[in-house]
DNA sequence: TATAATACTGAACAAATGTCCAGCCGTCCT
DNA sequence: AGGACGGCTGGACATTTGTTCAGTATTATA
């Protein structure tokens, strides 16, 4: 019976999830106090207990910083291992050493569990025309491409990212950017993931240009 | 100069590491005190301080639960509200409701703990040219922007990303598409945020068509 | 062999922190 | 008009909790 929080218990239980982010640990009824500038520590008290009673939140009674919101610890992480490089013989995936991981919920990628997913990063600009640059990390679902997908398939035993397009039933890759031809393939296409995501961090994020 | 645990300092730290993941909170001294049958708080302590002198542990004094293991730190997955639609008086962060949350570490993000850190659902085409799409999320982070960075800036009432640039120590603002004027404010700049970093989810990625 | 570091016991203090009681004011609903 | 509820002030109390001082025994370490 979890019903929905005030304005205000919204504020509240915000505060205490980013307070958690950022600070590692969950804030006390005091530092919720001085966040809101309350003049008593049971104004924030009160807002806890309620939220407690709208199932928002749990706690531990008697013990310091035992905030937890509840939507917090369903939420899943997927660990998604970043390939910087992929080699010919994929299919074995036990060989691959990932160079770290990106993590992301996967609600907000809609991944589905089951799938295999990974992550690569992006070399060279030939696909700058689809918005992918350089550096940018890609990530990647094992499955079927459809027309107009863009996917990572091995070409002459180099992974490339390029637009998956179909003509006259025939498929055959696109490079989005002026002056790469078109890649048909003499045997056989090996599509090693199709493009779900993409994540991208700017180099220049604290650096300026020339004016 | 950070060296390397004893055996029970070993022990003490995955305590530590195994409490939090297990409860969402660091234990106490006398949590650890009980769970190593000491008689005396004071024997977890000094392991904690010591821990802490080997730079394998950060605390904050005087604070409770507040034991953060540091490998750990970047595993930590932050939990960044999305706000769709910024309104006018952003600086009373208490107001802003949320969309929802992206969840990413901090590790790939370079988030620095203490930055408040936010993002925005991108609307509109102004900024193709520096390849950020519609319904793309731009994380942005509160601070002072760089000539060239790309920015969100409080226009009119309406909050826009554009590319912040500097001429004759002017800021205005450009965007990134053909057709589109620079803006050179008229009173003041209120810059909402930085960019540093982007995520994008095709829409046309998760459909499963059948040949 | 001296010296430091580790690994504790034991007691106690002070700050941090959760909690409770009493009451005020306004809004919404019946 | 009445009552339930949200939002808050003000004060106080009891734990919880970090911290410190003093001391013992064992194990490295130079």
């Amino acid at each position: 019976m979890s019903s929905r929080p005030t304005k205000r218990q919204e504020q509240v239980l915000d505060y205490v999830r980013r307070h958690r982010t950022q600070h590692g640990l969950a804030p006390t009824v005091r530092e919720i106090q001085k966040h809101f500038g309350f003049a008593s520590p049971n104004a924030a008290a009160s807002h806890l207990r309620a939220l407690q009673r709208k199932k928002l939140l749990y706690r531990h009674p008697g013990t310091a910083r035992a905030l937890r919101v509840t939507g917090d610890d369903r939420k899943e992480v997927a660990a998604i291992p970043i390939y910087g490089d992929i080699p010919a013989g994929f299919a074995d995936t036990r060989e691959q050493r990932p160079d770290g991981c990106v993590y992301a919920d996967l609600d907000s990628l809609d991944i589905r569990r089951t799938a295999r997913t990974f992550a690569v990063r992006v070399r060279g600009d030939s696909m700058t025309g689809a918005h992918i640059l350089d550096g940018d990390l890609v990530v990647l679902e094992l499955r079927e491409p459809n027309h107009g997908n863009i996917v990572a398939a091995l070409i002459d035993g180099e992974t490339t990212l390029k637009r998956y397009l179909v003509k006259n039933r025939r498929p055959f890759l696109r490079a989005e950017h002026p002056g790469y031809p078109d890649l048909i393939p003499a045997r056989e296409l090996v599509i090693q993931g199709v493009m779900i995501a993409l994540f991208r961090k700017p180099k220049d994020a604290g650096r300026p240009i020339e004016p």
